[in-house]
DNA sequence: CGTGAAATGCGGAGTTA
DNA sequence: TAACTCCGCATTTCACG
């Protein structure tokens, strides 16, 4: 499928500003709420958008610490890999991960609410997985989505 | 403020799916869309959302290559990870930063169309601040977004 | 719960090949 | 004519006080 500026505009947008109304949406683009509305349920159904996620304050919720664990399996067979992102997605704290190439297999960004909880989450929760080979701990002191992408280069 | 279940359960329905309207969260929660929309409003207001974004789907956008560049500074003055997170936020191609304790000092998460586009981003818009140390890149194979926090533990 | 506003779907106009 | 894209309008649905 082939996207003009215009849609190109309401990715832009929507990336950074996911509960934008169709309205608004089209007042930006100065297109009328029809059209846009037209283009926005088509981007959607063509699976332009992977999902829509509200970036929540977690120092308001009491996460206080925030870790990127990095971690190497023994082995690299898929069904191994397979199995172990099933783990990450059922682990609670995780806010995302990286399948990685390289030394490093997997990073995970983590979440919670102090250091009793970090030693916990790797003791208890991920340590007993049988495959992990190496596990390395680094703090986050801060992080921040840019969503930068290079397609939206001509906006500048 | 103090936060009660249905806060909780709000926060973590947008979490994942940011664009769900007051009336789909409040059939969701099983109270009347007055009473949720009131509650949405205080929850914003307070703060506890940092931002709404979309998930673009890069495959579809002719973005093929992420990675993790790790990176190491000379120096850790305030000052100077200051003027190098405001450089990291005008590079086109980065998705999300992380500023870290440890050996490496910032690890970005960057998406380019191709291997030459890698390539530019590293030697000539990242190579060239001059207190960079050490550079190194690791290919992403995949990744995801789990937004799975403790907090909402109670729910399972 | 009511009012005003927005989402949504349709027909038609303008454009291009 | 056929294929596209946009808009105006009418209806349904929702936000919000």
């Amino acid at each position: 499928m082939k996207l003009d500026q215009k849609d190109i505009q309401i990715l832009n947008l929507l990336q950074n500003n996911a509960r934008l109304s169709n309205k608004e949406v089209a007042a930006e683009l100065d297109i009328a709420p029809s059209t846009c509305h037209e283009r926005l349920k088509r981007l959607t159904r063509e699976g332009f958008f992977k999902a829509f996620n509200a970036d929540l304050n977690l120092k308001k919720l009491g996460i206080n610490v925030q870790v990127i664990v990095a971690i190497r399996l023994k082995k690299h067979e898929r069904e191994i890999i397979n199995s172990f992102i099933k783990r990450i997605r059922t682990l609670k704290g995780v806010i995302k991960f990286y399948h990685m190439a390289g030394d490093t297999d997997f990073m995970i960004h983590i979440g919670v609410k102090d250091s009793d909880d970090l030693r916990s989450f790797i003791l208890d929760k991920l340590a007993n997985f049988s495959y992990i080979d190496h596990i390395e701990t680094a703090m986050i002191f801060y992080d921040e989505c840019v969503c930068n992408l290079s397609i939206f280069e001509s906006e500048n």
